[in-house]
DNA sequence: CTATAATATGCGCTTATGCGCATAAGCGAC
DNA sequence: GTCGCTTATGCGCATAAGCGCATATTATAG
């Protein structure tokens, strides 16, 4: 558990999105993730990836899916950090024009 | 007010030790700062700027200091948000030997 | 004025981050 | 085996972040 890796694995937008859907406690694969942030497929797999490395999710793989849940046992003090870092406002992707 | 400058501000070892030095509400100058936390000047002055430019602290020069202090008039959701990153573990700075 | 102290900043450098593209890998259906 | 779908990853590139060094800036004291 590692406080600069949680908390840079929150200073991203779709990160931060992803991680707010996640935060239900239900399964979501990377390509619903992928549609429902309007992210690519490598980028949101690598965001997953970094959230997961913080310890935040799990995955298991599901025949061609692979589902994200918020990870179990977190403890308390980390919940609190990621439920008041959703409780920010939601930031809008910088468009290109 | 900027979530993901936030968050980012929070996501470095040194500006998260600074910012719980600053938070008890009292007025810290640079100079004490970096002595604290064993930084050198230019880094820990450009760490303060980057704090600063999130709107967690304000400035104020006294003479040749700054002394820097917590924001007033904060929004609670951010006073939050940086009291569940201060709950987390103090991180130790990369030793070199 | 000079000297000293505290802080900010321009510069160059190194490293980290984030991205798309292409491809690999995993899995089910056939 | 092949095909199609989903996900991960190697690679190259562009940019951002972080740092030290030196210097500029701001202020006080004498």
């Amino acid at each position: 558990m590692n406080t600069t890796t949680i908390l840079s694995a929150l200073a991203e937008p779709v990160r931060l999105e992803a991680l707010r859907l996640i935060w239900d406690g239900k399964e979501h694969c990377v390509c619903e993730l992928m549609k429902a942030l309007g992210a690519s497929q490598s980028r949101m797999s690598r965001h997953m990836a970094t959230i997961k490395a913080a310890g935040l999710v799990t995955d298991r793989r599901d025949a061609q899916w692979v589902r994200y849940r918020r990870a179990a046992d977190l403890p308390r003090e980390v919940v609190a950090l990621v439920d008041a870092a959703l409780a920010l406002p939601v930031e809008q992707e910088r468009q290109v024009a």
